[in-house]
DNA sequence: TGTCTCATGTAATCCGTTACATGATTGG
DNA sequence: CCAATCATGTAACGGATTACATGAGACA
């Protein structure tokens, strides 16, 4: 089974809140979804090109160049988002160096762990942020439960990062030890 | 800045537990390091033979044909580990869905995260299960420590999926409710 | 004998980033 | 007026999966 990208579903998404310009779609991705989600430029104006053949969006003729979805475009959406997921393999940059850690050494270890500790911390407070932001954003009100359902998993996840990065500490202290 | 790939850490990791074929190497990759790492036939073959022509790994001349990790190996493995992580960026399907989970529908995203909690119960016997087949082998006493830290994160976010589902169905059902 | 696992490899294909190119508009 | 941001695209490149092809040995 040959694994589909989901671009487009991501573009059909950020359309589906507000009409936008490519340019927006990626700045919203980026500044929203970012915790979760990335799209590049040479991803995101190609799939407009072909969402705008397909009618699912349209650009405005008007002064904004801006481009709304369609009917048919929230249908597809829906029909997107009801596909099964389909999960890139893990590629954990952080798991792989501390599994061979023995050949790396406790002390760049603990480097890892620590840096990993203050990216969580600093994950955290964007999140927060995000949610201030969105809150205080009118005009979303429908979407904003689910958006919060999703900053609630950064932050779960951020905290267990945390919680981890102290009993690996205190797991490197007790392998020097011995 | 070009993203390299990382496969050769991964094999020669791999490689510095134990000698093996490239198979074997597959196999303990997936088995082992399966929650935080993925490589398959395509990308380890060719790899194994880059790193042979360099003098990396030595194809065991004896009737197995193992390959074994070699000192210049084992120097470019601890470099290699040193380099700074670089990260995919990030594209989780299942917070893809829930963002525009009002497209969705409530009833969808109940599924959505009742999946996630399911598939993180199940990540956590895996888990244990590794854990307890690790500590029963011999000959890898050094590597096991850092093998239990990696453990030890994975356990973390599994438990902390399983509490944001807990959050997340109260959290639907509210949005229902109004 | 036939199926399953072990074992090695290659080719097609695609996804996605990065880099490059270009221009309009805004604001200090 | 110059820099930064907004805006749209394309081309090159590379990484990685998937599918295909092949064969040996085990074992039932």
């Amino acid at each position: 089974m040959k694994r589909r990208s989901q671009t487009e579903t991501a573009v059909l998404g950020a359309l589906s809140v507000m009409p936008m310009t490519g340019y927006a779609v990626r700045q919203s991705i980026h500044d929203v979804l970012g915790h979760f989600w990335s799209e590049s430029f040479g991803q995101i104006y190609p799939a407009l090109t072909r969402l705008e053949q397909e009618g699912l969006v349209e650009q405005g003729a008007d002064e904004t160049a801006s481009y709304t979805i369609t009917a048919t475009g929230l249908d597809r959406l829906h029909q997107l988002l009801s596909e099964s997921i389909q999960d890139a393999p893990p590629r954990n940059g952080l798991m792989l160096r501390l599994f061979f850690g023995r050949h790396l050494g406790t002390d760049a270890c603990r480097a890892l762990v620590e840096q990993a500790s203050v990216d969580a911390a600093n994950r955290l407070a964007e999140l927060e942020a995000v949610r201030a932001e969105i809150a205080g954003e009118t005009g979303t009100e429908a979407d904003q439960p689910f958006w919060l359902l999703t900053i609630a998993a950064g932050e779960h996840s951020a905290r267990a990062t945390l919680a981890w990065a102290d009993e690996a500490r205190a797991h490197l202290d007790a392998i020097e030890r011995t």
